[in-house]
RNA sequence: GGGGGUGUAGCUCAGCGGUUAGAGCAGCCCGCUCAUAACGGGUUGGUCGCUGGUUCGAUCCCAGCCGCCCCCA
């Protein structure tokens, strides 16, 4: 089995936030879980570099278009490795690789009469290189709202993609594969804008000259959105130093935030219908974040680091938090407040200190050797899998944290520091069951929430003396082998001052 | 302007035609001591955004309105 995963490439005309963090831990949990299955992965991010805004961004900057992009680009990839992703390619849309490849599929379609010559017209600030609608602009005057200045009504000879042409292949598409479009809301919604009519789109710009030249037109670059789209073919084509594409086409999933469902769930299908391609599997679409009910904003002075968050408390805190306290799918509310919350609660209180407990008691009373047992607790794994392959990350997340609760409870029902007082076989047998319960399921649990927090899951595993055993059929309750040698670890997820 | 989503306990969210609407957190009471002063039990708390409609019966279906989010114009 082969499973391709992949975050949108993020736009560098403005520096990683949560947004991007969110979207890269989802793909990376997946990843994972689906490395722990035995599958093999291929996982993607990257970023997005082409364009009239990164033009405008890079002038603001000071810079050349290419040396802002290495720096911006730069502190993406800075964010993946802060938050442990592991990710087996970081593609850049200025990678020449990459450029090349947009210009073969865009000739390609163009040879193949794809294209067609039309009029693009539009309101247009020169200084941006960006056209923009009427409620982009400020009012009265149509000024633009980075300039303030008049924009101006522009018309120019493009190349265009018959979008419209492709509408029931498209409806084939969606009514062959039902989960196409995951949630079931969004599939609904893509379903019913490509059955209620396509517009046509420009695929080539004549005045934004931050691009890729357009092969038989180069007075005009390939228009952003074309070129982000196809990293999800090139990448696969030149990552790895091999072309993967037979293992890994077409992408089993594509993740993103809603904004961006049209593009990837009518045009990229359409695009790759076009050039004879297998559309992808499947597209999950996840929500917005507010802080305090709010819009994060630079200017509200709302915005939550991702950077800081981890330099705070860790990246599995962040990790978690982003996966637990958002509905996947939904849009959800994010602040510091109910990080610490979900952090001192559930990962400090219910977690690490079941971890904590259920170590400490084993070195106590059975020198630090699991003792021979049974466990005692019902299993989730099964539950859990099922969720993770509806792709519901919260979900699972949800259901593996009943056995944490589970387990605390488990404690106090047994009260071991009861029957440790006690030399009766009946109860030396009793104590041994309980500790062996503890033990197999703070192990299993270590599996399970690896895709979610890795370097605490591996952590655990070590605690309980199965280090690196995080293949998923160790999930399940009662495969930990009596005698393993046990240690208290320092405290997983330590107090920390707010 | 058009389309879609969303609004359920103080907070984060489940539920989605049918007995007294659920969970976690927070609050309150009690218990325990293995553990990161952690854990467990109990309990308080809701006109299910508003207004109509369909129905024997609606949080759940339909219509309109309001708030918030996204897309398209």
């Amino acid at each position: 089995m082969a499973f391709s995963v992949t975050t949108p490439i993020y736009y560098v005309n403005s520096d990683p936030h949560l947004g991007h963090a969110y979207t890269t831990v989802a793909g990376d949990a997946l990843a994972r879980h689906h490395r722990q299955r035995g599958e093999d992965v291929f996982f993607l991010t990257g970023t997005d570099e082409h364009g009239g805004n990164v033009a405008r961004a890079a002038e603001a900057a000071g810079m050349p278009p290419k040396q802002f992009c290495d720096e911006v680009s730069e502190r993406f990839r800075r964010l993946t490795t802060a938050m442990e992703s592991s990710n087996d390619f970081f593609i850049r849309t200025t990678d020449p690789e990459h450029e090349r490849r947009v210009q073969d599929f865009v000739q390609h379609l163009y040879h193949d009469g794809h294209l067609y010559e039309g009029t693009y017209a539009g309101l247009y600030c020169s200084s941006c290189e960006v056209f923009y609608t009427e409620g982009d602009l400020i009012q009265p005057g149509n000024l633009c709202p980075i300039h303030n200045r008049p924009v101006e009504w522009v018309e120019e000879k493009n190349w265009f993609f018959p979008l419209s042409k492709w509408a029931p292949k498209l409806l084939e598409l969606y009514d062959a594969n039902p989960d196409f479009v995951r949630p079931r809301a969004r599939y609904n919604e893509a379903r019913s804008m490509i059955a209620g009519g396509l517009e046509d789109v420009s695929f080539t710009r004549a005045t934004v000259s931050w691009g890729i030249p357009v092969p038989w037109e180069p007075s005009q670059t390939i228009y952003v959105w074309v070129d982000a789209l196809l990293n999800y073919r090139t990448a696969q084509e030149y990552g790895l130093g091999r072309d993967v594409t037979a293992e890994f086409w077409p992408t089993s999933l594509h993740l993103m935030a809603k904004d961006i469902l049209r593009l990837h769930g009518i045009v990229w299908p359409a695009m790759l219908l076009a050039a004879g391609y297998e559309p992808p599997r499947g597209l999950f679409v996840h929500g917005y974040f507010t802080t305090g009910g709010e819009k994060m904003s630079k200017t509200m002075g709302n915005v939550i680091d991702p950077f800081e968050v981890i330099d705070l408390l860790g990246a599995d805190a962040l990790r978690f938090y982003l996966m637990r306290e958002v509905q996947w799918g939904q849009d959800g509310d994010v602040t510091w407040e109910g990080l610490h919350r979900r952090y001192e609660g559930e990962l400090a209180n219910d977690l690490g200190n079941l971890v904590s407990r259920a170590t400490a008691m084993i070195v106590r009373y059975r020198e630090g050797r699991v003792p021979e047992g049974r466990n005692a607790l019902e299993p989730v794994h099964e539950s859990v899998a099922a969720r993770l392959d509806a792709v519901d990350l919260s979900g699972a997340l949800e259901e593996i944290w009943t056995l944490v609760r589970s387990a605390n409870r488990y404690v106090e029902e047994q009260q071991p520091w009861v029957l440790a007082r006690s030399d009766e076989p009946e109860q030396v047998r009793a104590l041994d069951d309980a500790l062996y319960t503890l033990a197999d399921t703070v192990r299993s649990l270590g599996v399970m929430l690896y895709p979610y927090i890795p370097a605490s899951a591996e952590k655990i595993l070590a605690a309980v003396g199965d280090p690196g055993a995080i293949t998923w059929e160790r999930a399940a309750l009662g495969t930990l082998a009596a005698g393993s040698e046990v240690r208290q670890p320092e405290p997983l997820f330590p107090r920390v001052e707010k």
